[in-house]
DNA sequence: CTTAAAATACGAAAATAATCGTACTTTACT
DNA sequence: AGTAAAGTACGATTATTTTCGTATTTTAAG
């Protein structure tokens, strides 16, 4: 029976999986495979096998037409970065979105423009609020 | 033999028992188990045993002297924050600092303090970087 | 039409995490 | 000293994730 459960979350592997996928558009387990290689080593059976589970979570979409199935994801990055951050915010920095934010930029060096475009959003918010 | 790998990532279980003993301070078994009970139910010896894991594995550090021992977190909090943060930067969001800081202020509300406080720390950012 | 290469299907082992039962130990109280 | 309450010790089970071997299927090329 199919799981549609899509609000758990990924495991590491998983999202592994995920982030070849956000990043190449919907590929075949050959080039999934060849992609993780680089940076890691596990045998091609093993994505495979990942890939189908995640599919039967139904987290991943199949186009199953050609010989070489093609994966996709079912949600979007930005979806998922969304619900991961939402509970990463709660586990490890008890919901304090602004301590992990300081955090975040005390930690990271930024541009000019990227600190000007988070400048803008806060304006925005200021003038959002009153 | 005593494990010492620092560097490895909480559990999620794990991270609920640190969250109580850094919140609260040195604390016995007994005492955590009552604060996880409150949002989820386990056995006391589930609690138990978790702990003797961490101790082993030298994320806790146990104090043996009165009958119920006491355990306490090696590392701070906000060094545990500042690892799992760069983790999760790079895993979620590609290590795009930026691309996390806008998703977050963007999701969860602000008060003024708080906004002028990243304001300040985007300026001091800026000044140093030229 | 055969065959070899490349895929998928799938069971099951291995690794890791979480849970708990039960035995043993310590201590405070009578 | 005897005992009950509260602890710890720890093996073993269950659940989940990751890994992979082997069988089967598909297809392109001869």
């Amino acid at each position: 029976m199919m799981n549609l459960n899509q609000s758990q979350k990924p495991t590491d592997s998983e999202l592994e999986i995920l982030q070849v996928l956000w990043q190449h558009g919907p590929s075949t387990v050959r080039f999934v495979h060849e992609e993780l290689s680089k940076t890691k080593d596990a045998g091609y059976t093993t994505t495979l096998k990942l890939m189908q589970i995640m599919a039967e979570k139904g987290m991943l979409q199949v186009d199953k037409a050609t010989r070489s199935h093609v994966y996709e994801p079912v949600l979007q990055e930005e979806d998922t970065q969304r619900r991961l951050l939402d509970r990463f915010l709660d586990t490890t920095f008890r919901g304090s979105a602004m301590k992990m934010v300081l955090q975040a930029l005390g930690n990271h060096k930024a541009s000019k423009e990227e600190l000007d475009e988070i400048r803008d959003l806060l304006d925005k918010m200021e003038g959002g609020d009153k």
